[in-house]
DNA sequence: CGCATTTGACCGGCGC
DNA sequence: GCGCCGGTCAAATGCG
């Protein structure tokens, strides 16, 4: 997997993925969400005809890192966390950052292969997952927004972090491209949300504001989640097996996510874990 | 005292 | 050419 994810992210920073950009949504009460890397907050605008201020972060793991990122509420339902990723990392991740990082960069690698988002043109979303692995208040309406912010000047990918209305999307779902130029890819991972990310901020400075190093907590939630995924792991390989069989653009993807997943919750021997401070290890058991 | 955040200024792209 | 807007810079500020 380290292989093929590098495989990857050199793919990504030797084409225009540069460009390419990463949109995750996700539920998140804290000010940003916690994907395990260093961020230093580098500047706020008030976007225009939405009242939350957007926030610009840099990758501070390591001082050449072009990765940033843009945090910003959704106008429509405070509650949602909309995370844009540009750029890809240059430098070893900690464990806790690779779910992210790994994610993002298969699916901007998915993206620029352009194979696989063409077949889906709308299928209706597969669920994986059969339920949900965590209960929350789930609002009524869809937050598939129609990437707003985006000028179209570059390929988008999204990633729904949020737990959809009960019917259809309370697993993991992929969602088809809208737009044709460039495809703007809904990735929903709607049950890893509240895993990943769930910690909060903390740190230092003014507002107690961007400091999200990965110092982030595993609550109970967490634990339970990965019961919860390790017991439905069959069913999950079997369903994948499948999905991952027709579409080679989409294995690179679900492989990620899939290795991150098992990561979590087995050891951490997957890339990265070399970098993992010592508080964040304890904080998993 | 060092470091991160805050916040107004500045810059470049884009549309008119 | 001008103004708007998104993105970035950097001095000031605050916290540990």
């Amino acid at each position: 997997m380290k292989t093929q994810r590098n495989g990857e992210e050199d793919q990504i920073s030797q084409t225009s993925v540069k460009r390419a950009r990463v949109c995750v949504r996700a539920r998140c009460d804290t000010p940003t969400m916690n994907d395990g890397c260093q961020w230093r907050k580098y500047g706020q605008k008030i976007a225009k005809g939405n009242p939350c201020p957007r926030a610009y972060y840099r990758c501070t793991v390591s001082p050449s890192c072009p990765v940033r990122k843009q945090v910003q509420r959704f106008m429509e339902d405070m509650s949602i966390l909309i995370t844009t990723y540009e750029g890809t990392h240059n430098h070893p991740l900690p464990l806790s950052a690779t779910a992210m990082a790994s994610t993002t960069s298969a699916a901007a690698s998915m993206l620029l292969s352009g194979s696989s988002t063409s077949q889906l043109p709308s299928a209706p979303p597969m669920n994986l997952y059969g339920q949900p692995t965590f209960t929350r208040t789930q609002p009524p309406s869809p937050y598939f927004i129609s990437n707003s912010s985006s000028t179209n000047s570059s390929p988008t990918i999204t990633l729904d972090l949020i737990n959809n209305p009960p019917s259809s999307n309370n697993g993991f779902t992929l969602y088809s491209p809208s737009n044709p130029r460039f495809p703007t890819t809904n990735l929903s991972f709607s049950s890893m949300a509240p895993t990943v990310w769930g910690g909060g901020g903390g740190g230092g400075g003014g507002g107690g504001y961007a400091y999200t190093t990965s110092s982030y907590k595993h609550d109970q939630s967490y634990v339970a989640n990965l019961n919860q995924a390790s017991s439905q792991q069959a069913q999950l390989t079997e369903t994948l097996t499948k999905v991952i069989s027709s579409d080679p653009s989409f294995r690179s993807a679900i492989a990620a996510v899939i290795s991150t997943m098992a990561a979590n919750g087995d050891t951490r021997k997957i890339d990265g874990g070399e970098h993992i401070p010592a508080t964040n290890q304890n904080s998993l058991s």
